[in-house]
DNA sequence: CTGAAAGCGCTAACAC
DNA sequence: GTGTTAGCGCTTTCAG
């Protein structure tokens, strides 16, 4: 906690200018060997290191990037969430940018970008979790302010995001529900406001047509994220007259709930009644039975946008690449044929 | 992305220098009311903002605490810990500070530390999950760096933190346990390196003494953080000799792994066997049978530290605060009285 | 090869 | 009340 060395001191000590210095730390040729040498050495012995404000205040650049969260965010408490944001920072850790967390309350998120845009504190931004209409996407690209997202919005917007396909996950998956011989499938998703929801419908839509089926209305549950929603959706589900055989939920978590709403009515899970999720957190495999759903890579997903946004930050991404990654259907034992009364 | 409007700027436009301008726009008294106003609304017209590197050179510090977390962290995948951030990041945000978040990998988490202080990019640092004997807590003890700490380490150690009363929950849970019937109660740990592990292990022992019980070698198992490690280990417990008939676990992933296994020998937990867990995960209620648990408000937690720490940094934390918090014994389905055979 | 000097944007003594 | 001046620590022209 004491006053830390300076370049000046080093340089003092070296007897040598701190431009000097400051040249020969940073590799410079146009210095001689030998000063680089005592230059490094003397600073190393000194324990110097460059303050990263001054560095920075220099450079106008902050050698940061930020990800702005929804402080109760729906969903943002799952697993999954974490296994994103480790993967983020990762390869900022290895690629020596800093990361920034902020959360922001409900509706004030814009406010919290455009206060670290106005401050410098961040060079970039990733996203998470885009909605079909994203306001953070329009201010974002509005600001010309870099970002990558992880997600789609809806139309045509020219910036860089990865994600997953999940319309084509989700028709392998209806594919697969009516190999096993279902006819009467259903749906538990969260908001379609989300693009990823709206997708991986569009998914189910597309491959039950093929089939020539159609997803009634009252087979359309929508939720919210987490195990109760399963559950209520679920239960709507049991008390129709005509109950499906088989309900694809969006992610595990609903799953979970619809799981648990089965068991209450004595339906045996993967057997009386097939249920899917979606983005295979680490509890879905110990699940009893365990999960049948969708796997993407997350963490690594986490350190591809992350890499992404720092190419954009230096310059180095010239287009906006978009990448759309294919999840794979993990079949486990939560799905069987129909039962045939 | 222009070049953005500097206090310079403001300067010039208003006629006046840049002193005055900062001292108007910090609302200094001695500065004339008409120029402070003019001020203020000039600075505002022209969307200034505060170069926040600058202020931070200047002022010598980065109003940025910093937590530093294991890249693949046991346990941190949990909606434990995604609260306990959002409650720091929550706090940080209205007091004005940033939330850097470092993934260092295993063993490299003291360079990650010294790396944040040498480059003064933090003014403290959180800890979570201490140790019994803790490098990081010392490491930041030497170097007399600011930080508080959610847990204790063994001995006598001076520095701020919060942490819970894991040996007194522990005594009310067996109490719990002992007033349904139990005299073989099981635990299934992880590793007791864990500060929080050992607490909550003596708190097993100390209530079960209470009772003239004790907690055999058998009994004792150490297992992983998470379900796999409640499985294997539960399976243990059953396939001794003479099984218990209740199982403490020390997080609600074991728990549910205990469940799990269980389960597959059918035995109908909550009636068969006694099965509890630790936190209260938001799975926890709707896991069937749903989790004898324990609560602790984490989020709320997570706020507490973080705003500790800011009073810290700012020197208003004059003694190290030391809290220790009751958690609550959450009272669910997966425990009754244990089969007399 | 090296150093003087300017400047990144801001704050704060210290005059006037 | 207000302006001058001197930094904070670092990088980078631009002259030697």
């Amino acid at each position: 906690m004491d006053r830390l060395v300076t370049i000046k001191d080093v340089a003092k000590r070296v007897g040598k200018s701190i431009t000097t210095v400051s040249r020969a730390l940073h590799g410079y040729e146009d210095v001689s060997p030998e000063t680089r040498k005592l230059v490094r050495q003397v600073a190393d012995e000194m324990g110097y290191r460059p303050n990263i404000m001054a560095q920075r205040l220099q450079k106008q650049s902050s050698d940061t990037i930020g990800i702005v969260l929804p402080n109760f965010g729906p969903g943002l408490m799952e697993p999954f969430f974490n296994q994103f944001l480790a993967g983020i920072g990762n390869k900022a850790s290895d690629l020596g940018f800093d990361l920034l967390v902020t959360y922001a309350k409900e509706g004030k998120e814009i406010d919290a970008y455009r206060k670290l845009i106005e401050g410098r504190r961040v060079d970039g931004f990733l996203l998470v979790r885009t909605l079909c209409e994203d306001d953070r996407v329009k201010f974002l690209c509005d600001e010309k302010f870099p970002f990558v997202a992880f997600g789609r919005v809806q139309g045509e917007m020219c910036f860089p995001y990865v994600d997953e396909d999940g319309a084509w996950v989700m028709e392998q998956l209806v594919e697969y529900l009516v190999s096993l011989g279902h006819k009467k499938i259903a749906v538990i998703s969260p908001t379609r406001k989300l693009m990823s929801a709206t997708e991986r419908l569009r998914g189910v839509m597309t491959g039950l047509k093929k089939h020539g089926l159609t997803l009634p209305d009252h087979y359309l549950r929508t939720g919210s994220f987490d195990q109760k929603g399963g559950y209520q959706e679920a239960n709507h589900l049991f008390d129709l007259s005509d109950p499906p055989t088989a309900i694809i939920t969006f992610n595990d978590m609903l799953a979970f709930g619809a799981i648990n709403a089965a068991k209450e009515r004595h339906l045996k899970v993967g057997r009386d009644i097939s249920i899917t999720g979606f983005n295979d957190i680490p509890i879905a495999r110990h699940f009893r039975p365990p999960l049948t759903t969708v796997f993407q890579p997350t963490f690594e997903i986490g350190e591809q946008v992350c890499e992404m946004l720092i190419q954009k930050v230096n310059g180095q991404l010239l287009e906006d690449t978009q990448i759309l990654l294919r999840p794979t259907l993990v079949i486990r034992e939560s799905c069987s044929a129909p039962k045939t009364e």
